[in-house]
DNA sequence: CTAACGATTCGCT
DNA sequence: GCGAATCGTTAGT
């Protein structure tokens, strides 16, 4: 079932962040479906978050869209080279976002490995590395979830929590006291 | 206009 | 483990 508004528009970043993993993220571009088990994310958030790009209410013409009612995505190009995903959350003037840093290939693998020509094990576990395995770049900035260009859906996929692990974000090192900030959740594998 | 710098990945040592 | 690749964003002149 496609996720609705309402699952984006929560108020606690973390909380939708924790919740994504086990999602199934879905692309239909250039005519190919592909898509993945969402196994590992990050929070950030706009207040208090040194480590997120709309930090104490920045607001420019790039994180504009994090200020957006949730369900939005958000690309940006990472070093010049990776396209990462995220996905808006909070209501409108509130900007938070969750980052999408793994998969588990679900659908499309064939369409996957020509995008990345590596092997399966290495198609999708990593966030520049599953948005090239899905097609995806920084021209779906903006794309709203609810469209099914980009989209998540809830396959019934259950988290055990002993299964779920959390830890600090990974590459945020700048941020200071906030990349102390215990706000990754990712699993080690899924069991469908 | 200029300069510094990344929410990373890959290849080589 | 280390460094290059590579370019849009941001802040400052």
């Amino acid at each position: 079932m496609l996720l609705s508004t309402d699952f984006y528009t929560r108020s606690d970043v973390t909380l939708v962040a924790r919740e994504l993993v086990g999602k199934v993220l879905f692309s239909n571009i250039d005519g190919k479906l592909t898509a993945g088990i969402i196994t590992e994310t990050e929070a950030y958030c706009g207040r208090d978050d040194k480590a997120c790009h709309a930090n104490n209410n920045l607001r420019t013409k790039r994180t504009d869209i994090m200020y957006q009612n949730g369900g939005l995505a958000y690309i940006y190009l990472c070093y010049g080279i990776h396209h990462l995903f995220n996905v808006v959350t909070n209501i409108q003037g509130l900007a938070d976002a969750v980052l999408i840093r793994g998969l588990y290939p679900f659908e499309g693998i064939a369409e996957m490995k020509q995008r990345r020509k590596t092997s399966f094990d290495n198609l999708c576990n990593g966030p520049g590395k599953l948005t090239k395995a899905l097609g995806i770049t920084t021209h779906f900035n903006k794309t709203n979830l609810l469209e099914k260009t980009i989209w998540i859906e809830d396959h019934g996929i259950k988290i055990k929590p002993d299964e779920l692990n959390i830890s600090k974000r990974i590459g945020v090192e700048y941020a200071g006291e906030d990349a102390d900030k215990l706000w990754r959740f990712y699993v080690d594998s899924v069991s469908l």
